[in-house]
DNA sequence: CCATAAAATGAGAGTAACTCTCAAAATGTA
DNA sequence: TACATTTTGAGAGTTACTCTCATTTTATGG
């Protein structure tokens, strides 16, 4: 599932790529290129002032080159490609194990491979998502897709069916609740540890608010 | 809260605008003429293909003036303008009654209120929320706004601080089951009462999943 | 190594949703 | 009726995105 700051696949090191071809090479150098020019002009002007155009011009292609590689503008920025190996890693778990128990383990490891890769594009994805609405709007779709996943184990562990209603609503409050925790951890200036927050959000989509305040 | 398909003030009839100046009458007859040619047009062509020019024409106003009235094409086959009035009719239930309860409650008033004034609109957004991201966007958007009220409610209720992680995890997770609900209705073609299927989500948001499959 | 097929790129034209500005028209008020 | 205020329309400009087609680049088989 989407980490809430996803990158790319927590497995690629830049070394696992050997034996593509010339052409498949290329083409990740221009998908990186595309991404690296986009986030060092929102860097330094903002999302909104950067546009496409500036964006081919220091990547080096053209604006044509851009839309091919990604659909939208905010798909630079977003991305991920590993929601499907969350989602199986979240299947392989132990029939035994809780399935709360399971998301946090899952999600650990999301947060975990992010922060290894990169972690300040990941807080600066979080920031767009809490700051840009078109950003965030693309991020609560990508994770409503995921949620389709998601659905599917959750079904698969309780023995429901996973188009019901119930798993349904039950999956989308987990999204719902972990999109929040994402930008809370933004709008709070990234304080403290993700993880910690993702404990506290699924204690609470688990057993509902704390019985009183401390 | 955004009953999902809301439309209008639940108290609004026709009738009620009765000393307000020329303007103003004026002002409330293009905004309807607006989403009328808006919902015409859909029903015709389909959201895509209906363009702002098109509104326009069907209006009798001019393109400039369409987006003086609404700020983005979304909106006008969206706003509710009463999202506020839901939040206060939540703040004034019972204090003994439970929180789910009285979330119950405002929910079947604002269906009931929905489907007394145009229950095809009510559908027809649904179906678009479902069919046409850009909408389902702006929505999700408008909910969450309107999270922020719940917040506030959930908070006052619980003894809670309304900006704590918990509280506003918890509100989401509301959101989104109640959104999805909607795009369930949507999707299995509006087959039986949204009534039943809040309940339903209801539950689910306050117990978990059941335990059994039927 | 060369010819040829296949894929990727760039250039350019086109669309549609907005935004801004300014002058004209409609309305309210004295 | 005159004047101030508000609302509207016209038009120009920006930008994200789409489509098409010619050109370049890479892969492949002889």
């Amino acid at each position: 599932m989407n980490p809430m700051t996803a990158a790319r696949s927590p497995y690629s090191s830049p070394a696992d790529r050997p034996q593509l071809g010339l052409r498949e090479r290329k083409k990740i150098k221009t998908r990186e290129a595309i991404r690296a020019a986009t986030y060092g002009l929102i860097k330094e002007q903002g999302y909104d002032a950067t546009t496409i155009e500036q964006i081919a011009d220091r990547a080096e292609v053209s604006p044509s080159t851009v839309f091919r590689y990604f659909p939208a503008k905010e798909d630079i920025v977003l991305t991920d490609e590993y929601d499907p190996l969350m989602a199986e890693e979240l299947r392989a778990r132990p029939a035994g194990e809780s399935w709360i128990d399971s998301v946090r383990h899952v999600m650990h490891l999301a947060i975990d491979a992010n922060n290894r890769e990169d972690p300040e594009v990941a807080r600066m994805r979080a920031h767009l998502a809490a700051q840009v609405p078109a950003v965030r709007s693309r991020m609560v779709e990508s994770m409503s897709q995921t949620g389709r996943l998601l659905r599917e184990a959750i079904a698969e562990r309780h023995g429901l069916d996973p188009d019901s209603i119930e798993v349904r609503v039950y999956a989308m409050s987990f999204i719902g609740g972990l999109m929040e925790t994402s930008m809370y951890w933004a709008e709070n200036g990234f304080k403290g540890e993700l993880s910690d927050l993702v404990d506290r959000a699924l204690d609470v989509l688990e057993h509902g608010l704390p019985t009183e305040k401390p």
